[in-house]
DNA sequence: ACGACCCGCGTGACATGGTCACAGACAAGA
DNA sequence: TCTTGTCTGTGACCATGTCACGCGGGTCGT
């Protein structure tokens, strides 16, 4: 169970200093950071889930992207390098173990470690990608292709539980469109819902509408 | 003219590398890199500016970003790292200079200098801003809020120079839309249109609707 | 048990924005 | 002048977000 083979390679300098930070537990549904908060280190989630989301004025969210396993929290590094300030909500979704890389060790394995590098570049890329690839979604796509699509996420055992404002969230619309489309792919024979929860029951008719 | 100070405090070595590699001049309107493209380098541009901009299926598009003096099209770079295509356009607005770093001295600047690393971390962070803040805008905001802050970024002299489906283009509209609004902005009397020009009458009535 | 309350959900009415179809106005050439 | 292509305006319709409201099922205190 060791977290730092997700980075790669790394040196044993590098493993030594990371060996030696603090693990921190967190309960599920803990807010980590919230927008204007300023980053006072390179975050690592070694288990459970953490998700990051945009709030617009209107109290509309939209889920940015989730950090799970070996995988860093970026947007919170950005107030490390530069003096962007944070934009997003992140809340843990399930109890989690997090590392935070203090600024000065940060900066000091950029330099040493090009292992460590690498892992932080292709992190900022893969962010960078998914960042793309939703706004697209929004820009271009229908409510119908994210919502087929994030039931497929959120299905366990085929059965979503999640509330329709919960689901409203995630693909950023608002809960009465969910509950109306919800109504269509019930009509569709392609869901059954019930309070809180959504049973998938054509899961090739739910890919062919989110379009994979 | 070195454009190498926007980099920082580079290392002399880093210097003569990046000099000896060779300035290609461009011309207006061309299209650098398609959907699907493999990135061959680290672009910088030196002087003019480059647009990038998404497609969607529909042919709709909207401008991610422009890279400007000093500023590198970190998008390609994503493939020089991990492994994700290329999902943007990217088309010279203007004349521009570039210069290519290739792959392999990419690589062996980012191990050596450490003011290098922090041009391209800050390219990074700053280009995620930008995406965020486009998002916000998409999935939150409205349709008059950016294209006042259209009219106000492309703006000359009072003046702005573009076509309703430029315009539509570049805020990820449709032309009718842009041509809707518009005649609301003139009945308002912010602004008075012409056949591929806009011009600006009252820019306080503008940033308030841009919200800024 | 009863009632007050909150929460999840459904629904109608309306405003905004994207799509389609089409027409008129203008500019550059033949 | 005539032609052709581009830019623009507009009506109709659909998709989506917003607002207002009601219904029903739980929970909690009395």
């Amino acid at each position: 169970m060791d977290w730092m083979l997700e980075i790669g390679p790394i040196l044993p300098e590098t493993r030594s200093d990371l060996g030696s930070l603090p693990r921190r537990s967190l309960p599920r549904g803990l807010d980590l950071f919230a927008p204007g908060d300023r980053a006072q280190g390179f975050p690592v989630v070694l288990s459970g889930r953490v998700e990051v989301f945009l709030t617009g004025p209107s109290g509309r969210e939209i889920l940015l992207y989730a950090v799970e396993r070996g995988q860093s929290c970026i947007q919170t590094t950005l107030g490390l390098l530069g003096d962007e300030p944070y934009t997003g909500t992140a809340a843990t979704i399930s109890e989690a173990e997090v590392v935070t890389i203090p600024k000065a060790l940060f900066l000091k394995l950029m330099d040493r470690d090009p292992a460590f590098r690498g892992f932080v570049l292709r992190s900022f890329g893969k962010r960078m990608a998914d960042l793309t690839r939703l706004l697209e979604a929004v820009a271009f796509g229908r409510v119908d292709a994210r919502l087929a699509g994030a039931l497929l996420d959120l299905a366990e055992g085929g059965v979503v539980l999640a509330t329709q404002s919960e689901i409203a969230a995630r693909i950023g619309s608002a809960r009465e469109v969910v509950s109306r489309k919800l109504d269509a792919f019930v009509k569709s024979g392609w869901v059954v819902t019930d309070r809180g929860e959504v049973h998938l029951r054509d899961l090739t008719a739910l890919r062919r509408s989110a379009g994979r």
